[in-house]
Order: C-alpha cells, then structure tokens, then sequence
RNA sequence: GCCCCCGUCGUCUAGCGGCCCAGGACGCCGCCCUCUCACGGCGGUAGCGAGGGUUCGAAUCCCUUCGGGGGUACCA
C-alpha cells in the first residue's frame, strides 16, 4: 500500500468532528463525536478532531480547552487533533489560512468564484426585497465581471471584498445521504467563500480541509443538508473526489426546537457534570437518541430489548440503517433513570470517590476524608447509593453526619408532621438506649422496637418519626437504625435528648 | 416569503405488506416489600396526525393535506 499526499492510507475510514470553539462545548457536540467514533471503531478507522475558528466574532479563547476536557470525561477519545497532532497538521483552521488561499486562487482562475464589493447594508436591503416580492433570497451578482474601479461608482461599495461562488444553474443538489437515502437539496445562491478579514467561511475551509485530511465520511448535523449543495459543487471545481455524507437528526428542545443553551441548560456539556452524571450514563443516553437500544433473539426466537449499553458494544454494533432520520427530543427523564443505575452499578471505592468532589465543593468537609472519616463515609456510602439519581444529591444526605449536635438543623417541614406523643417516644427511646452495650443496628433497633412499639403500643411509622428527625433533622433519611450505629452512641443520644427538649 | 428534511404511546424507540385490534424502555398510576425515601418485584395507563388510493390484506407502498423542524449570513 502506497500512502497519498495526505499521508493516509487510501480505502482507510477517517472521520472527524470539528466544533467551533464559541463557548461552553455544547451537547451537540458530544453526540456528532459519539456517532462518528463509534462508526470508526466499527470499521476501524480513524477518529480526528479539527477546530474550526474560522469565526473571529464568536471565537472564545477558553472555548476549545473546554471541549478537550468534556471530551476526555465522555472517554471520546480521537486520534489526530490539535493537541497530539497527527499526519495532517495543523488540525486548527486559524493556523491554515495560508492553505486555502491557493483553493481560492484557483476557484477565481477558473471563473468558478468571483470577488464582491457590497456592503451588508445592500445585501440585507436585497434580501428584504427580495422576499417581499416572494422570490427566493440570494446574491444578485451585481459585483460579477467587475472591477474595483467600475464597481465603485456604484452604491453599497465597501473597499474590501469578499469573494463569491459563481453558482451555474445545472449545480448538483441531490446526493446520496448514509441515513436519509437520495437527499433532494436545496439550490445554493452565490456563498461566500472567503471572508473580508481573509478568513474562509466554513463552506470553503470543510471543504479544502476534508479533502487534505483525508476524510471519507462526513458526519454532521441535519441543519447542513441545505448546504450540501455548495460543497458539491466546490469539490467538481476542485477536481476532488466528495466523501460519502451522512446527516444526523438534530436533538431538540422540549418545544421541539434545535436544541439551544438559551432554552435548555443540557445544552451545555459542562452541565452534566456539574449535576452529578455520570460520563457512562450521558454517553448511553445519547447512543439512545436516534438509535436502537440492544435487541437480541435467542435460539427460541425470543426477542429481547436491552437499554443499558457500554460504548464498546454501541460501536461492535453500529449500523448506519439503524440511525433515525428525524430529531429526538432531549428528555432527561431517562437519561435520570440510566444515572442512577450507572451508580448503583459502581463498586464502593469508586463510589464514595465519586461524591467527595460534590461534598466538598458543597462544604461538607473542607477536602477529601481519610483515615477514619473516610469509613465513616464509607458507611454512609453504603446507605446512600441506591438512593441517589444524581451525585450532587449527595451532600445532602452526608451532611448530617458530619453536623455536631448543636449545629444540626431541623427542617421545618419534618418539625410541623410531628405528633403530639413525640416527645414521650423521644423520651422512652432514650432510656432504652442507654443501657445498650455493644452499638450495633441490630441491638439498637432491638432496644427501641421494644420500648416504642411493644411499650408504648405505637405503630412503627408513628413511633420512628420523631426519632428520625431527631437524628437526621430530615423527614426523608437513611435508615434510621444504620444511621444511629454510624453517629455513634453518644451522639446518638444527645441528639435525641436535644431535639426532645427543643418540642 | 422561498427551499429542504422529518412524522408509531408524554419521551426514546421496535416494526421495513399478513407473525401487530402494534412490542420494549423511561415516565406516570396502583399493589407488594418496608422505620421514611429509594432499590427490588408484580400489574396497569397510553400511540400508528388526517384523507384518499394500491392490494385479498397497510403502521408498513403511492398521492394529497396537516403538523413539526432546519436552512435561507462576510455564524458554524
């Protein structure tokens, strides 16, 4: 095998994600990476990452760091990018200006693109008339076959051109889509390809950077059908071969719009993480949108359907047939459900390792506990873990146990549903707490089930409130007598007595 | 306005002419377990947008219509 002058091998499958580094990575994102990953592992190709700056007004400095990091947290990770390089450096198109100006040279050579003088005043003044006459917008090509100088005399001059496509009437606008079969595209207008600060617009700079990348399969976003056309057409200009495309669904808002960081925070990757998702969870619920979940028949012909999946086993199985065409609605309701079971499913270690960020960034201890805190912790850990949707609950219920007495406070709520024996149970439950010897769960709940049920002839629920808002300050806790063996005896008691002698 | 894409339970989906008076999952509701809340177990609710065709037979094919979305930038 020879390699081209890309340095890739030719037949390879090679695949890219290239976000615009306006802001905080956004959703969208993560699930183009997802899909175009998967399809390379399945096939064994390559995954590469390409930053497009091509726009300078929207450009955030902090902005591709971000998505490096987001991108590492999912485990997405690709083989040639900016960061660890790769045969088809640079992978930043700020860095390649000076490679597509030969494309331009060339487009504007052939009588292909042409150079434009109109200020966006005119342009937008075309436009509105346009539509107002219910004709379909596009460039009038006032600036075609002129000069500077000629076109000068006349209005909506600016000294700067741009340089535009010179769109025949025959340009193709049907291709052959991976998820949507024959596309029927719309027919372009005369797009700008090369800005006024010298900058590619996106068409020209995926176009160039596909071809010298090597790209054989271009994965995006349903909102670039209607541009498609415009490739086409660069790449025939060019002489160059066009890859095979495939569109995805667009996730959507609840309102079933393009899903939005206006309208939706999920639209923002950082905050999954800030909430307490866990990567393997975000990943499975977004292979979800748009996508099967396991099916398998067995040897009985019975079918069965598996939501929970790995990364690993989304790629063996990946199908191009299988990717709906039309855009999921980002609903975390089951994304919540696939958290929790992620959790559950973690082992103890890695568990109680997960929550310390969130307790301590919620002040619970100042910095991760060790030594005997961290068992105490681990205790808690061991209470908690199937009750948790997101980790960012976690505080929540740890806080309790790491609150001295005095400090405790009592939510309202549990204070108001208490009844009117409560301070005769918290009273009965104390003394038969103190002559428990050994402070397990098992004696502790022994003793109090004896004095309160059997003794004061109470039902569990009545009986164990007042003692749970004693001991937790919260209506809703963790079991109450698991609880009671983790604080400790004494504390146990004083809580007991403190919250008695507060009714 | 103009162009394009899409349309099965509330949501994610299976279905690619008979196996479907439509299956699974989440959610929701009920019951069980139970010291609260979860977990777990069991059961239930709910859908082929509408109208025409084609066919012995349509969720599946065709047309129309309605609805939703995207594009229409010197943003990607």
């Amino acid at each position: 095998m020879t390699e081209n002058d890309s340095g890739t091998l030719p037949g390879t499958v090679r695949v890219r994600v290239a976000p615009s580094p306006t802001g905080d990575p956004h959703v969208g994102t993560a699930y183009m990476a997802l899909f175009n990953l998967a399809f390379a592992r399945n096939v064994g190709g390559r995954f590469l990452l390409r930053i497009e700056d091509t726009d300078r007004v929207r450009f955030r400095e902090d902005s591709e760091q971000q998505l490096y990091d987001m991108l590492h947290w999912l485990g997405l990770q690709w083989d040639e990018g900016p960061d660890i390089g790769g045969p088809c450096e640079p992978y930043r198109q700020s860095e390649r200006l000076e490679t597509y100006r030969p494309f331009v040279e060339q487009l504007i050579e052939q009588d292909n693109a042409y150079l434009c003088w109109c200020t966006p005043e005119r342009l937008t003044q075309m436009r509105e008339a346009q539509q107002k006459a219910k004709r379909p917008t596009g460039y009038d090509r006032l600036c075609y076959g002129k000069t500077a100088e000629q076109r000068a005399t006349l209005p909506g001059f600016s000294e700067t051109p741009v340089v535009r496509m010179l769109v025949p009437k025959n340009a193709p606008i049907r291709f052959t889509d991976l998820i949507r079969g024959e596309v029927n595209a719309p027919m372009p207008d005369d797009q700008v390809i090369l800005k006024a600060d010298g900058f590619p617009t996106y068409h020209l700079a995926v176009v160039v950077d596909d071809h010298l990348m090597g790209i054989t399969h271009v994965v995006r976003g349903e909102e670039w059908i209607s541009s498609t056309p415009k490739h086409l057409l660069l790449y025939r200009w060019l002489g160059l071969e066009a890859p095979v495309f495939a569109h995805m669904p667009l996730l959507r808002n609840t309102d079933k719009s393009k899903i939005s960081k206006r309208k939706n925070p999920a639209a923002r990757l950082t905050w999954f993480a800030e909430q307490g998702y866990l990567p393997q969870a975000l990943v499975n619920f977004l292979a979800l949108l748009g996508y099967p979940p396991v099916i398998t028949t067995d040897d009985e012909g019975v079918v069965t359907e598996r939501e929970l999946q790995t990364f690993d086993e989304f790629a063996e199985r990946f199908d191009w047939s299988k990717v709906s065409s039309a855009g999921p609605i980002f609903d975390l309701k089951k994304l919540d459900w696939l958290n929790g079971t992620y959790i559950r499913e973690l082992d103890r270690e890695t568990f109680i390792d997960a929550i310390i960020p969130f307790c301590v960034r919620d002040g619970v201890f100042p910095e991760a506990p060790d030594g005997a805190e961290r068992d105490k912790l681990s205790a808690i850990a061991e209470l908690i873990q199937t009750r948790l949707v997101l980790l960012s609950e976690a505080p929540g219920y740890v806080r309790p146990f790491f609150t001295a007495a005095a400090d405790l406070q009592i939510a309202d709520d549990a204070r108001a549903q208490l009844k009117d024996g409560a301070a005769e149970v918290l009273t009965t439950t104390v003394a038969a707490l103190e002559p428990v010897g050994e402070w397990t769960t098992v004696n502790i709940e022994g003793a109090i089930r004896a004095a309160v049920i059997d003794g004061l002839e109470l039902k569990p629920k009545v009986a164990f409130t007042p003692i749970r808002v004693a001991v937790s300050g919260v209506r809703i806790s963790p079991p109450l007598f698991e609880s009671m063996e983790i604080l400790g005896k004494d504390e146990t008691l004083t809580r007991l007595a403190s919250f008695r002698d507060s009714l």
